[in-house]
DNA sequence: TTGTAGGCGTTATCAA
DNA sequence: TTGATAACGCCTACAA
């Protein structure tokens, strides 16, 4: 049955089993059009029999629109966009629309990524990159499209961003390490390009007021192992804080295994720590840590709901700015209350 | 500059300006065309002017290829399959291919996402799903075009599959052990659905000999908890094996965890164990875990020489089953040589 | 409610 | 090397 030639089942096919013509086809599968029920029913008929499916192409031509999206991804390594990624597939399906993926490593990678992209003439792109914002910015501004991003700074007139109140948390972390009595704080922050580690920096430092001048200051990538590192390194030169906020769970981890390998301490007893995420691995019972949580449901959400007002019938170019509240979430590697 | 109506800029737009034909348009974005150097440029200025990006959209109806490939994927949240979909995107999109990216849950919404993506008219399917594989295959089936699964059981016209060689991991994960000294040996399985785990399991037990007698066999379902409350529920029970094999390095970890909770038991001091996979968490200090690496570059290189091959000019349904080698990676958990 | 006809923006074919 | 023209498969007026 169907295309036995090879060519596949198209609407004209079917319109010429069912015995009709190919707009009562193209009718009999709209969700506006009317039809007699009889007549679609026929078509319907038809169509299962030649194992007809409509083909979306002709369509995206017409309308100029795609249906598809096109979303970016650095770090799919860090369990936390892995499953940004996931609700934010699940949420743009129930919205109607596809994901067109594309992961992109530098600058160079992106231009040529949005390149394609565009070719399929997608809809809007969403993006949590993380890479050096004039120039991301440079180069999504220019596609006239809705763009957008997490965590970011980017601005511009078809740019929207969600963020989680970073700075906010940074100041809770302070306020529980200074609850918890510490008095030698450190900081270990992701690269300089995030600017949600950026805030969360600026509202840490702020948070711990006077105990701010004698911040430890750390530098990592948002990487297990760079937090293992910059651990290392800090007691290898004979610092021993006793409180540490660590700008996202990845860095957390390795901070919590270097303390326990190169020293012997153990968190909370020695060093309370929290770091920002809450990733799976966090809650693992080897780290127990103490975290934010920054509701990937509902920054997936807010997105999906600017998202949907940008590609509203007739809508001028949004450029708005969404901010989620991150939540503290307690667990052992802060102690207990 | 360009569309200032509104409207997007078309080829016919650059023709005019460059005071060219549209079809000379056409052939200066083309590879193949050939145009005049000259007349090649002015074209390419012009569009640059105006900002034209070529559609693709045309050139999918002409040629009833887009250049798309679904991929269809289950638990993100596993940092393994998180990996293998970071290689594939971008492996693909070195072979001009982009991606399509569905998530989905259960058979139901699978059936609905592929009906999605085939009116997009995508050129294949790629999928590392563990849904039960009789529906799977009858959905895949139905398609029409090439299908690619990792670790599945899949067989049909359309469908290749790729595979580490589970059977003979699970052989050299007893052989391992009994190395080891242990006497009583465990199976931490994975769920029933997933052909991978099965074919460990089955290694894993003729490769146990004599010892077989005596496996303890848990029953998980892929993740750090189910790994976590097996354990746990064992140890409840008084049983305290001396080595374990888990199906992956997610239960491992959870393994690990509750040995170490609940019975103060360490690796490799009192369980020598090991897990499958590879992620990087098992390289956390925390763990040290033995494993065994799939090698996901290997495993989806193959996928793509097998899409590549399965896409070429004039193919016919390709039906092919390729086996990778999955490598020892020996660490602390199973303790020094 | 139904059929006819035009067009969406390319690529491919053919003639010049 | 170029330009005109015919597809591709569907949607949408418009007419019946």
């Amino acid at each position: 049955m169907g295309a036995q030639d090879g060519r596949r089942v198209t609407s004209v096919d079917v319109a010429k089993r069912a015995g009709v013509s190919q707009s009562a086809v193209s009718r009999a599968f709209s969700r506006t059009a009317s039809i007699a029920p009889a007549t679609r029913e026929k078509i319907l008929r038809a169509a299962a029999e030649l194992d007809y499916r409509p083909n979306r192409i002709p369509a995206i031509m017409l309308s100029g629109r795609s249906g598809m999206v096109g979303v970016v991804v650095g770090g799919l390594s860090n369990p936390f966009y892995a499953s940004a990624l996931e609700h934010l597939v699940c949420s743009l399906r129930d919205q109607g629309l596809q994901v067109l993926l594309v992961h992109v490593d530098d600058a160079l990678t992106l231009d040529s990524a949005l390149e394609q992209l565009l070719g399929y003439r997608i809809d809007a792109v969403v993006t949590a990159l993380a890479i050096g914002s004039e120039v991301v910015a440079q180069a999504l501004g220019t596609l006239r499209i809705p763009v957008i991003c997490f965590n970011s700074r980017l601005t511009g007139p078809w740019i929207s961003t969600v963020s989680s109140n970073n700075r906010a948390a940074g100041v809770t972390a302070a306020h529980l390490l200074r609850e918890r009595g510490v008095a030698c704080p450190a900081w270990l922050a992701g690269p300089l390009r995030n600017a949600a580690s950026v805030a969360r920096g600026e509202g840490f430092r702020e948070g711990l007021g006077a105990l701010a001048a004698g911040l430890v200051s750390l530098q990592g990538d948002d990487t297990y192992e760079s937090g293992y590192e910059a651990v290392s390194t800090m007691l290898a030169r004979g610092v021993r804080p006793d409180g540490m906020f660590c700008s996202n769970d990845m860095m957390a981890c390795g901070a919590i295994d270097a303390l326990r390998d190169r020293a012997g301490l153990c968190c909370p007893r020695d060093v309370v720590l929290l770091g920002y995420d809450n990733i799976p691995q966090g809650a693992w019972r080897a780290y127990d840590l103490t975290t934010f949580d920054q509701g990937v449901e509902r920054l997936v959400g807010a997105a999906c709901a600017l998202l949907a007002e940008a590609l509203a019938d007739g809508a001028e170019p949004v450029s708005q700015s969404l901010v989620i509240g991150a939540e503290l979430l307690e667990r052992g590697s802060t102690g207990p209350v």
